[in-house]
DNA sequence: CTACTGCGCTAAGTCTACCAAGCGTGCGCT
DNA sequence: AGCGCACGCTTGGTAGACTTAGCGCAGTAG
């Protein structure tokens, strides 16, 4: 079942390309989602395969769609999910192809400080994460 | 976390009415899931959560969208899902809280009896189960 | 320099979704 | 009567989803 493996770690590298996004550390997502962080960290590497509940969890702490994920796993038939009413802009950004991961950080960037006064959505990362990362030598 | 205790009951409860309502006995549509029956019999009498997958598996089997299911668990947000093109029919049918289990029956019926003779969708019970059931003793 | 904090990852254990084998019952046959 | 078959259920067992403890590294502060 080579299918599954790619859709799971297709899967994977998503969850961390959003997370990375929403500029969340894996520890911060983890808390956020409810698991371990050393558990998201074999989810996002295709390792393990989670559990619908950690999806819809994971999604939640992301604020993208339930959907989403589901279909990305097959477990959905087909099509794209419409966006919610609310904050679906930053969603439709992040899961727009046609985007670069600049752009799409840049769009979002504008996107908060426009909205910035007005019904906050609660989201505090009390310090941002350290993006740097040495590779482990292969 | 008694919620998910009675939303995993209702689940079982739901499967086995529709199992029921689409004539095939705990063994088919074990088979047709793939899954063990002795497994399917625990998920209907809500011992087991049933994975995504097994979810899927046995809404396809039972011609029912995943969704439901998926959102009978609280997996999904959202509302009932709009029924599918082609054979949404019988699903509508089961679907519908204002009938009666009888009325379902026989509206399926009627509704197989008449689509009888064009594009029939492959669905062989080459025996249809012995409903009978005596209960355990208590 | 040492001490602290946060990062991602590895290792080892627990728990439970799922399976194969087998039991007891009821029905239809000869 | 006895045989055979299908029904649904109980009982161990295996595998994998998920946890807690702890490693090594990078940055910042005293």
């Amino acid at each position: 079942m080579t299918l599954a493996e790619d859709r799971l770690k297709a899967l994977g590298e998503f969850i961390r390309s959003q997370r990375r996004l929403a500029n969340l550390s894996l520890r911060q997502l983890a808390r956020l989602a409810k698991v371990s962080n050393p558990y998201l960290s074999q989810v996002e590497r295709g390792i393990y395969k989670p559990s619908a509940e950690v999806m819809k969890h994971i999604a939640d702490a992301l604020e993208i769609s339930a959907e989403n994920l589901y279909t990305r796993m097959g477990l959905l038939e087909g099509r794209a999910p419409a966006p919610r009413a609310g904050g679906g802009v930053e969603e439709a950004v992040r899961l727009d192809p046609r985007l670069s991961t600049d752009q799409k950080e840049a769009l979002i960037r504008v996107y908060r400080s426009m909205t910035a006064g007005r019904a906050p959505r609660p989201r505090r990362h009390t310090s941002a994460p350290r993006t740097v990362r040495s590779k482990p030598p292969s």
